[in-house]
DNA sequence: CATCTCGCGCTATAGACAGCATGTC
DNA sequence: CTATAGCGCGAGATG
């Protein structure tokens, strides 16, 4: 089909589409066409990444948008939500606006109003329909990317419900849901209403093979050898193959430890690929990455990033990642090796992709269980860079001969496996019969039932009654803990049910922190920091060898801090996973007390990515646990404001009003604090050369900060740095050296 | 002497959304 | 109280 034949579009569409390149649709997307998708017709779109879904999401968004309506984007990542919104950008031009819509990046709710395209996570959006968004009933059409992950446990049915509240606000509502290739794709276009294309077709070709012995076998019955170099390990032959054919290679492992190792090693591999050229802009990329953040895992991604190789997993900063992925669309960094954070997230293509480790570590059957058909697919999926390759090649690798013909069958021949909800268990209902009530979908539990039976769930089980019964238990807790009153049948949120409905916290971590600030008189940072921990909204840090012992001996030192009854040492699991909230919660009050991050990933055992998702979902959680401290009355509420205050920015409570100071993060802060500069109001008064000379002697930054501060003449010039009150090489309390670079002063926390 | 290879025992285990009110280099 | 593979270590072999 023709640009030019696609009908219900701004008559712009097809001249913009030329002028990149794009004459023909593709043969999925014509037929997206066919089935109305431009016409305001639903429709679910089962096919492989990179063939094009995002366009068939574009034209049904701007022919919403010309019909007079208002479309919404529905990603399941932060990261994709930015990397959408920039590729919808191009619409600009054209009058159209993009808004985006996440957790730590809102625009305006006013100017969000008045956008054509909204970008959101499904999370976001959730929370926008309880929160009442009057823009959500005026919208035309909603698009929700990677649908297939209804599939998922945690966050499944938050998508799931999300897409039935919205369609029952406005029955006319055009869905599109876009989805990896999947077993049921029909199954999925049934419960939205929707028409469906289903199609494996790719723009490049992707072959899949499994590599044993010295040979690459190839799904098309090809065998190849690979050049023989005495014992070299199968991935490091293949990535030298690759390159020595000018492509890039992404390698899939199955543990962080494993992704950095891979990355370290098989950089001897790429290092010998590079020119001169490569090796001065990786330097650069090298540089910055050091710049993220002080810790050895950052070093590490440094030192392989020089060498042309990455690793690439959570334990990154958000920026680590995003430079890694960015330096390796460029074809700068020659290959990564990556946890399955990758397969998930923004675009990055590779010539190559081998699937290194098909099992992975999984707690609930407690081994190694085999990644599903769907995962390995998805990430097969990220071969071949359409434009640049000539093709792509995804690879899994075997160990003997029996492994060779397993791996066929199980991933190569196999088809994805079915989607199927995971709405039902008491978790997610907890949260979302909460929220139904709470924002007037449903005023008795019959009304709830017959919500709940618009859910994928209800169109797949075969199970009857299991939801009525799950949701009767759950109704049944929100009502003992007062987010519910029940009467006869009609049921309705109490005020507080509404305020954790609109906190979007899970009612169980509501009951949890209602309940330990109940028993508290005058709490301690480290007791909140560990209520807060407890709750099933943080992801905690893992119990190591040797933790156990270490912590029950902290646990008992402690006593008296904890809110709430420690577990008996003999309720196995209770007393785990209360041990691993008191690590992950000494975590934060070590980040609260000015331990560098450095000492403090090396002491957890975890990287800078992992410090700074702890800290922001404390500062969420601690946030919350005000607002609730404040409506229930319970005079706790500034000894928990003040807690989140201080994990917010890193610091003890003296530098708290310093740290407020735009430009003053908790290093900055704590070097004038030392110099006697106390408060926002010493930084107005105090004498600019000592202020200088705390600050380093960097005068733009000095001046910046006096003038955030509010002090009307900040200019440095001619001051002198006055040496009496220079920074002491250790000034941190509990801390080993400041960091060795000149401009280090800021453990940036506030870029999430 | 430096580097590689083999085998054994030990060890550690993926991911990341949300409130609210403003502002990091 | 589950499973696995990768790593580090030491010993022996090779260039």
């Amino acid at each position: 089909m023709n640009v030019a034949d696609v009908s219900g579009v701004p008559e712009w569409v097809p001249g913009h589409l030329r002028d990149d390149g794009i004459e023909e649709l593709y043969p999925p997307q014509a037929e997206a066409v066919e089935r109305g998708v431009t016409e305001g017709e639903s429709l679910v779109a089962s096919i492989p990444t990179a063939s094009g879904k995002t366009l068939i999401a574009e034209l049904a968004m701007l022919a919403s948008v010309e019909r007079g309506g208002r479309a919404l984007y529905i990603v399941p990542l932060r990261a994709l939500a930015s990397e959408k919104k920039r590729e919808f950008d191009q619409f600009e031009e054209y009058g159209l606006s993009v808004g985006v819509s996440t957790g730590n990046y809102e625009s305006d709710g006013d100017w969000l109003a008045a956008c054509d395209i909204i970008v959101a996570t499904s999370e976001k959006v959730d929370s926008l329909v309880r929160n009442g968004a009057g823009w959500l009933d005026d919208l035309a059409c909603v698009v929700a990317d990677e649908v297939h992950l209804v599939d998922d446990a945690h966050r499944g049915p938050t998508l799931e419900v999300t897409l039935a509240k919205l369609r029952r606000l406005n029955p006319d509502l055009q869905t599109v849901a876009l989805s990896a290739t999947i077993g049921n794709a029909g199954e999925i276009a049934e419960w939205l209403d929707a028409g469906l294309v289903d199609s494996d077709w790719r723009p490049i070709d992707l072959r899949t093979g499994v590599h044993y012995g010295q040979a690459l076998h190839f799904d098309d019955g090809d065998t190849r050898e690979l050049p023989v170099r005495s014992s070299e390990r199968p991935t490091a032959a293949i990535a030298r193959e690759t390159l020595d054919d000018g492509g890039s290679t992404l390698v899939f492992v199955n543990s962080r430890r494993n992704a950095e190792a891979a990355a370290k090693r098989l950089a001897s591999v790429t290092v010998g690929a590079l020119t001169p050229e490569e090796e001065e802009r990786l330097e650069a990329v090298a540089a910055e990455i050091r710049e993220v953040s002080d810790t050895e895992t950052s070093d590490d991604l440094a030192r392989a990033v020089e060498r042309g190789a990455a690793f690439h997993h959570a334990g990154c900063a958000g920026e680590h990642r995003s430079l890694v992925e960015s330096a390796f669309r460029d074809r700068l960094i020659k290959l990564v090796a990556a946890t399955p954070t990758l397969a998930a997230g923004v675009n990055t293509p590779s010539r190559r992709v081998v699937v290194r480790d098909w099992r992975r570590y999984d707690g609930s059957v407690g081994g190694m269980a085999p990644l599903s058909v769907l995962e390995v697919h998805q990430m097969f999926g990220r071969a071949g860079r359409p434009g640049l390759d000539p093709y792509g090649e995804a690879l899994l690798l075997a160990n003997s001969h029996d492994e060779l013909d397993e791996l066929f069958e199980r991933y190569i021949w196999a088809d994805p496996e079915a989607v199927r909800s995971k709405l039902a268990a008491e978790p997610a209902l907890r949260t979302h019969v909460l929220a139904t009530v709470a924002s007037g979908f449903a005023d008795s539990r019959e009304a709830l039932l017959s919500f709940l039976d618009r859910t994928l769930y209800a169109t797949q089980t075969a199970e009857q009654g299991r939801l009525e019964r799950v949701a009767d238990n759950v109704i049944a807790y929100l009502v003992a803990n007062e987010f519910l009153e029940r009467d006869g049948d009609a049921l309705r949120a109490t005020s507080l049910g509404h305020t954790v409905s609109r906190l979007y916290l899970d009612p169980m971590s509501a009951a949890e922190i209602i309940d330990g600030l109940r028993g508290a008189t005058d709490p301690t940072a480290m007791g909140l920091y560990h209520l807060v921990c407890r709750t099933p909204d943080m992801y905690d840090l893992y119990l190591r060898s040797g933790d156990r012992e270490e912590y029950t001996m902290l646990a008992y030192e402690r006593e008296a801090e904890f809110l709430g009854a420690m577990p008996s040492e003999f309720e196995e699991g209770r007393f785990e996973d209360w041990l691993s909230a008191l690590k992950t919660a000494r975590m934060l009050e070590d980040w609260a007390s000015e331990v560098d991050e450095e000492r403090i990933a090396e002491r957890y055992g975890v990287g800078p990515g992992d410090v700074r998702g702890k800290v922001d979902t404390a500062e969420w959680l601690l946030g919350a646990a005000e607002r609730l401290a404040g409506e229930l009355d319970m005079g706790t509420a500034p000894a928990v404001h003040e807690a989140r205050v201080r994990v917010q920015h890193g610091v003890r409570e003296e530098l708290i009003d310093l740290a407020r100071v735009r430009g003053v993060g908790r290093k900055r802060a704590r070097r004038l604090h030392d110099a006697g500069v106390e408060t926002r109001a010493d930084l107005r008064e105090a004498d600019k050369s000592v202020v200088l000379a705390a600050l380093r002697g960097r005068r733009r930054t000095a001046e910046t900060i006096l003038e955030n501060a509010g002090r009307e003449d900040p200019s440095m010039d001619g001051v002198v740095a006055d040496p009496e009150a220079a920074p002491a090489a250790s000034t941190t309390p509990g801390g080993t050296e400041g960091g060795e670079r000149a401009d280090d002063d800021q453990a940036s926390l506030g870029d999430f």
